[in-house]
DNA sequence: TTCATTGTTCATTTTAGATTGAACACGATG
DNA sequence: CATCGTGTTCAATCTAAAATGAACAATGAA
């Protein structure tokens, strides 16, 4: 983006890395890494992460120059981000392309990434551990009373940390935020 | 191992995997699918998804007879999972191979799994958005007052979210164990 | 209509990191 | 001692998922 071109610190270049200052450089690092750890695509931090950086609304076109990602990446990524709330389209008048603003809010951040990638595999979770007390014991500790007792223990185990899990991780947003 | 391959429901196979009953295999993926939501390697949801679903110690060589994997995931699983507390040794009178059993305390789990993989990058994360915050506004808002004023905000609540996440996430375990 | 701009889709390519397997260390056993 | 059983290490390989880039709408302007 022309804009930024034109601060001090920043050069042109052909990757577009160079169009970035050392401090959104090192926003963008630490929402790299928080993406990688929460399992994410690195690009979906590196978006983001720029959006965080840069305090005014940024357009696709912006990510493309600045990231020197694909349009096909930022289009992904700018969708994922979307559907999980961490992003906000803003109209700018006048302009007739997408523009984007971050969403700030941990409580808001936090319940997105739950609804979207831990509820499914909780509900997964759900209904395998349901099936398993259904069927109680198998086979590798048939004709071992003590054994059985065990694996009944388990199971039923397994099936309370669904629950529980399924109760307190929608509320963690509440906590951090 | 012999004691599993006289169980009724179970075959010999090239791979191992037909020597486990369809329960074990059952709750196997669960525990898989878990540690691909955790952003762990897949095999060590199964080591441990064995371990689970079978009520009394194993040995090593279980786990590479029964899942199928080379000594050599076996040996860097099994050592991940001991240093997270998620696996315990066991001494099995008579019998120089290890043994061992899952932990089963989710509290113990989710404590050791912070520990291990989340305090690391909380730590990480603190330095950095310390330093951010000092260094305050850079390049891109340079000369724009309102820019440098939202920027100052973000960094500052990136360092809060930080110091929040550190205090909440380690007491996680408790609220679901 | 034609051309330019913006963004999406999806088959291919690339890459990070998981898995393998062969070499090795260490004890126990004969 | 030699040999077997048990487990670790780490360079090489494999693979799942991320990134690319070219083809394709869709919308607007000339």
């Amino acid at each position: 983006m022309e804009k930024l071109a034109s601060s001090p610190q920043t050069t042109s270049d052909v990757t577009g890395q160079r169009l970035l200052g050392s401090g959104e450089r090192e926003v963008i690092v630490i929402f790299v890494e928080l993406a990688q750890t929460l399992g994410l695509p690195k690009s979906l931090g590196e978006i983001y992460g720029l959006l965080y950086a840069v305090p005014r609304p940024l357009s696709f076109q912006s990510f493309v120059e600045l990231l020197g990602l694909s349009k096909g990446s930022v289009s992904q990524g700018l969708r994922i981000l979307r559907t999980v709330g961490a992003v906000k389209p803003v109209v700018v008048a006048g302009d007739r392309r997408e523009f984007f603003e971050p969403e700030t809010e941990l409580r808001k951040l936090v319940a997105g990434f739950i609804r979207e990638n831990v509820q499914p595999q909780l509900d997964r979770w759900g209904a395998r551990s349901k099936g398993l007390k259904a069927d109680a014991s198998f086979a590798s500790s048939a004709g071992d009373a003590e054994g059985s007792k065990v694996l009944a223990a388990r199971l039923e185990k397994l099936y309370k940390w669904q629950k529980r899990a399924a109760v307190v991780l929608p509320t963690l947003g509440k906590l951090l935020g």
